[in-house]
DNA sequence: TTTGACGGTTCTATTTTAGAACTATAGAAT
DNA sequence: ATTCTATAGTTCTAAAATAGAACCGTCAAA
């Protein structure tokens, strides 16, 4: 999760995926959209190209010209917006209500967001969820790394 | 969603959030799980009680002794917190495989959270979504706010 | 010949964050 | 009585990230 949130964890990379799955392409298109200072934009596309979440793939030749579009890497972010948009929807919105709805185009509905177990397709909550370590589960739970934070403790 | 990436939208707050969920509570248990600094660690969970995602409760008289202990809008962030880690298990494990796995309570197997349509219980994926403007549409799509390039506002 | 669109880069000023030390309360140990 | 430890912060300075604005280069169209 740590190394997750380095990738997408700072103020505007959510936001850049969020244009890019409103199909914008361009940087003029984020930037215009966003309102994010063009340095910025430019070293957050070029940090998830990268990362092999987006591709920069040439549009015109003369001027060279580029435009961005989601990797299947990119593509899986799609939960992780829908989750974000979600909560906000339920928390966040004011009395106007929501801005933008989901419409499922295989049922036509519009809809929200259900995370379910894949083994048996119940809705999930946090304690109805039990966390034990994995193959690559880290030797001093919870964090090791954190104790290079000078070792507190007398560690004797 | 640029409203919901001001609250958690950090290098931090989420996985203070993470270890929440993990049943972290103290100041001390924050820190040393992640290694933040303390200055920034008061900062966040101070942030997270104004915000209504964490409740500040008393523990102890004399030291005052609080716990941080997630509200329901916290418990709510449960889906972000697993499309992240399910993303992350995906996309940026080494060779040692998922640090932690979760086992589902109710059917007691280990499993990933999957997104599905509330409507039609189909899994989702982005394609398959159609979004159109809601009741809170913003009057210029897709950002007005971002045309005046003054406007510090985000979006009060 | 100038203008405009596009996609950046460069610069300075402000804000955030990192890192470390310091404060405070109180029980336990010496 | 004094020191040690645990807990939960606060304060300070230096380093890094971000905001805001201007600038650059290519080409097409006016």
């Amino acid at each position: 999760m740590a190394r997750t949130i380095g990738v997408i964890g700072d103020r505007w990379t959510l936001l850049i995926l969020r244009e890019c799955f409103l199909r914008t392409r361009r940087f003029e298109g984020f930037q215009s959209a966003l309102g994010i200072t063009r340095h910025l934009l430019a070293e957050r596309l070029k940090k998830l190209v990268r990362q092999g979440i987006l591709r920069r793939i040439p549009y015109q030749e003369s001027p060279k010209r580029h435009e961005y579009i989601l990797t299947q890497k990119g593509l899986d972010l799609y939960p992780i917006m829908m989750a974000i948009v979600h909560w906000g929807d339920i928390h966040m919105v004011d009395e106007r209500g929501r801005p933008l709805l989901h419409q499922h185009r295989k049922c036509g509905k519009d809809f929200d967001p259900v995370m379910v177990c894949s083994e048996c397709g119940e809705p999930l909550s946090a304690k109805e969820v039990h966390t034990h370590p994995g193959p690559g589960a880290r030797s001093t739970p919870p964090n090791p790394a954190a104790s290079k934070t000078k070792a507190r403790s007398r560690a004797a």
